[in-house]
DNA sequence: CTGAAAGCGCTTACAG
DNA sequence: CTGAAAGCGCTTACAG
């Protein structure tokens, strides 16, 4: 079916020892003439080179395994877009493979190494605790993950996670709350604990407190964001703020405020991470903390690359997250008055000293 | 760094040739010592087969390429992360490629070629008009779409649109609107002209009109749905219902009505399409179309293998959809009286019709 | 400036 | 039951 060098020589005239030079780019290797019927040839026969066959005798390939769990997961697919950019800028194909869902990464990871990939994404959050991730990488395939891998020894490119839980407890007080509760992802995942810890921290240097019952743990999707902040709800009927560990889980959240007849932000503020496209048309729109995904994306695989062709990478590369601010956070109304001034004074100060965007990725879609 | 067939031969003591017999189950081929000597030194020396040399030799290839407009689209990805499982349950790898925003196909294409995929499944309703997609595939590769190829030629396997806009319809017509306006996604597209098309019919059967300034067009994006349901309300102030071609898009709406304190669906009632699995949880939960995107990946990429095979596949199939009731939509409270009782005996009947689902897809997610 | 040789890792007839 | 040959489409020294 398709055209080969053979044949390509065959009609310009030539070896195909020569054609491959030509072709591959080595011009100054022939003479004016033949190297245009070379060319002219290799156009009409339609030449397109086999990779395979190239990659066979160079003992290297130009493609990548894009390893993920969820490729329909907003923040995910946004990476994953991301990467296959950065690896087509740099000629590289991608192949996809699914982890599948805190399920085996083995067998995808064989198909890749079948295929000879030189190299591999990990974008496998559910797997970082997953022994078999690391086992099967490890010392076999240049890999760069943008997750943590049990047993360490793959560099990682991440957004800062503590940042985040920083920025969070940081706008939060800032805006005056005190009553904060949270619905984090799960706790057995490392994102979780950072951002978890590092708003404990914030919050508890600030002199708020976070009591246990104000501590909601969900599984990352809506529904149990929903079932979460049904228990917070139900333990203390004090919550003035939230902090909320992603975008979608906020769906549910606010919608369990909003089956109670909670008032965001008048009753209660809600913050929380990803700002992915949707962020800015909740009701209301989410002030949420920016973690760049498709940087992240790019930059793995940007690294991933380097590691392929042999140079030295850093084990370890944060990405900054920052505050966008919406409007679902606003200073807490019912408080004892004699706090509003110094509160509102800080409120305004908090807000200006943050970023503030409305920017959503506009982008096209199906059928 | 791979161990060869000649490796795992020397070491079991017999020729590399044999060992490709066993190692591919030919197992009728040996005697039952040797079977096991060559099982055990693959096991031993880890080896890997190279489906670049199979795939040589056999002058096949057991890889894919998946053509997407944007991994990224919460429609899309879904229908990806399902084609790739499909794909690999039949043992094919994924090439994932970006067909680049409306831009040029060609290069992902050439890409997919030159690692000589078996086929390519088109997932760019973007390029529908693009007459290099078209091109660039067909009578070259194999390959099987999602959506319109310009020029033909393909197999298409798509949800049924025209039903989308039919159910939507008789929904609202059904619960009584006749004040009906409609944000479609752009008129180039063919969705858009089913969807719109069996809308308007069913619309016009019922007795409904939907005079030109009910219509307003928008390009996939919450932000442009927005704007488009500003200019709705600023054209004619009495809307009862709106039919929105995405759920996506209904964000923008849905925003658009609160801003103006419009509530849905006391004083507006909104059918989208999609049902992805933010519909349960925007506010209110949408009553939307069901789009079945997982299936028509799975379906597509059976059809594409199967064509692969050298079997025939059809030209055309449709998929269908159906009605989610959830919480946007109602009977329109401040009608005539007159018209009262008869509307809300059908407005039960068209509601107990229809199939009743609350389910969301819950999903994992990243860091 | 051009060609012939060797070989990448396999599979598939074909002999023995 | 096992092996030797040929060849898939290339690239890379090495000769001329």
């Amino acid at each position: 079916m398709y055209a080969s060098l053979k044949d390509v020589a065959a009609r310009a005239g030539v070896s195909f020892q020569t054609t491959s030079k030509v072709l591959n780019g080595d011009h100054s290797v022939v003479a004016t003439g033949t190297l245009e019927r070379i060319l002219a040839a290799a156009d009409e026969v339609g030449y397109v080179p086999n990779a395979l066959a190239r990659g066979l005798v160079r003992q290297t390939s130009s493609t990548i395994g894009v390893l993920v769990d969820d490729v329909a997961d907003p923040a995910l697919s946004q990476l994953v877009r991301a990467a296959e950019r950065a690896a087509a800028a740099q000629r590289h194909a991608a192949f996809i493979g699914a982890a599948g869902h805190g399920g085996d990464p083995t067998p995808a990871i064989r198909t890749m190494q079948e295929h000879r990939v030189g190299g591999v994404l990990v974008v496998a959050p559910s797997l970082e605790a997953d022994p078999r991730l690391g086992a099967a990488l490890r010392g076999r395939l240049p890999a760069v993950s943008v997750n943590h891998v049990h047993g360490g020894g793959l560099p990682v490119v991440t957004p800062d996670h503590s940042t985040t839980g920083e920025l969070a407890a940081q706008h939060l007080v800032g805006l005056g709350h005190r009553e904060i509760a949270t619905v984090t992802g799960p706790r057995a995942r490392r994102v979780v604990r950072s951002r978890h810890q590092a708003f404990l921290k914030c919050l508890r240097e600030a002199g708020a407190q976070l009591p246990a019952r104000c501590v909601a743990e969900a599984d990352w999707t809506p529904a149990g964001a929903y079932a979460a902040a049904q228990r917070l709800l139900d333990a203390g009927p004090s919550v003035g703020a939230i902090f909320v560990h992603s975008d979608v889980m906020t769906l549910g959240v606010l919608r369990a405020l909003r089956d109670r007849g909670i008032r965001v932000p008048d009753d209660c503020s809600v913050v929380s991470c990803d700002d992915v496209y949707l962020a800015p048309f909740t009701s209301p729109p989410l002030t949420t903390i920016h973690v760049p995904f498709e940087q992240t994306g790019e930059r793995a695989v940007g690294l991933l690359l380097q590691r392929m062709r042999g140079e030295t990478i850093p084990e370890h590369e944060f990405l900054p997250t920052h505050l966008v601010v919406r409007s679902s956070t606003a200073a807490p109304a019912r408080e004892p008055p004699r706090s509003n001034a110094g509160r509102s004074g800080r409120s305004l100060a908090a807000a200006s000293a943050y970023r503030h965007t409305s920017s959503y990725t506009s982008k096209e879609r199906q059928s």
